[in-house]
DNA sequence: TTTGTTCATATGTTTGTACATTATAATCAT
DNA sequence: ATGATTATAATGTACAAACATATGAACAAA
């Protein structure tokens, strides 16, 4: 690479620097930077990374330490690397690691994705038989119950419907934008710590095809999910319809 | 360490050694050594792993590469390091092994559902881009194509698309009603050990359509397996349509 | 036209080295 | 005894330097 591509790096980069005397570690510096590099929308058109050897230049770092944080992204699949063509960005549209703990906004941002909520509905309701029997309560308890429609800012692909349990203590007023499991967490000092889940394709009712705008008995991916705190007590009652090859889960497993 | 100590983790590590000769790198070599420690008895009472300088010198292989292996497992929160400390096994998190590793047969006889077989047809052609590229072969070389479609006697409820790795040396002509990774494992001492999977809902096209007798457009569960043996290579590449509510995933995941 | 051959260039692997950080243990002074 | 200090032993961070390997592309030979 000459000079002047080299300057325009540089100049690119300015306004993502790494600080060689902060006390954090360069490696982490270098992981903030790419995170936001990648959520740029160039990136996200399959563009390109710099090679390695450049990058490391123009970051001042080695390239040791640049690979140390690409390595971090590549394993959460957020990059992929290609002998001999370069680093790019995994901009698989939306896919969920089994094991990950991220909420859904969290991670849609990780993708450089922003997400629009269309409704959120939060009403309080008497639960069904299964749902009381889930929370271990009488079913003249009644739960809050939310409901949320989210997609992209072209279309919704996804309807929520969540019930919580009342021992947490949620009011029904609280700031439903704030990821979800951070709230809980902060100010009701409930960590969600085991989920179980269940995930299975359905054709759309009336209702759903509605909230998703499509048509009915269109194929929508199920997910139904039962999460406890730590003492394995239940928390949430969630389901989820996601328009067809919307979302996709994925599943590591070893034996 | 001492003499006699050090001795003692040459003894005792002898089973496992790193082979600097072969192909595979060492860092994976090491990975896969450290897999099979921790899982041995010993090591799920929270014993620390011996030092990592140690442990380099003892497997002759650099502290780097040690800890390139290492830090795998640390990301999947199979070990924890701790400084001063030392680094041992992740013991809380033994519930991914939920993830059933039972074949589809073997299953469905547990749940007391007897499986009919509809149609079992094997052919060997050339793979794709995307599959040459999973199994690391030109896409010249042909590959086992095995389709089923199973059900219960009064329906079929599932189409499987299975390709396999040449490496393996399936001729086309074993008997594939035997449970498969049975069969791979006895006649082809083929192990799977690590899959990949992403599940995702579908419309049927005409094909899926016709194999599982739905009418066109109808909601399927998609499946798509990538599984490995134990040194990460690929073996097998599945795709599985499921009639919709005919089959359920359920995953557990605890943080 | 097809098939090798080579070259350039990207990531992949591995080592050796050095120093920083930090939690614990041991020591010392009070 | 107890609080402060220091030493130690582990991981954490960082760099530079090779060499390996895969692959696209250009070119040459069949």
């Amino acid at each position: 690479m000459n000079e002047i591509s080299l300057s325009l790096y540089i100049l690119h980069y300015m306004k993502y620097s790494i600080d060689h005397k902060s006390p954090v570690p360069l490696h982490i510096q270098a992981e903030e930077l790419l995170r936001k590099m990648i959520a740029e929308e160039e990136y996200q058109n399959g563009k390109l990374l710099p090679n390695e050897v450049e990058l490391a230049k123009v970051l001042a770092i080695s390239r040791t330490t640049l690979r140390q944080a690409i390595n971090k992204l590549v394993y959460e699949d957020l990059l992929i690397r290609k002998k001999r063509t370069g680093t790019k960005v995994n901009n698989c549209i939306v896919s969920s690691k089994s094991n990950n703990w991220l909420s859904f906004s969290q991670e849609m941002k990780l993708r450089g994705i922003s997400i629009k909520n269309f409704e959120l509905h939060i009403t309080w309701v008497y639960p069904d038989e299964m749902l009381a029997n889930f929370f271990e309560i009488k079913t003249d308890r009644k739960v809050l119950k939310m409901e949320r429609v989210r997609g992209t800012s072209d279309a919704p692909f996804v309807y929520f419907i969540s019930y919580f349990h009342p021992r947490i203590g949620l009011t029904g007023d609280e700031d439903f934008k704030r990821p979800l499991y951070e709230l809980l967490e902060m100010e009701y000092s409930t960590v969600a710590t085991l989920s179980k889940e269940e995930i299975s394709a359905h054709a759309a009712d009336d209702v759903i095809a509605n909230k998703l705008r499509l048509s009915n008995g269109s194929p929508v991916l199920f997910r139904k999910r039962f999460v406890f705190d730590q003492g394995e007590r239940p928390i949430e009652y969630n389901l989820g319809y996601y328009k067809a090859d919307s979302f996709v889960y994925t599943v590591e497993s070893r034996r």
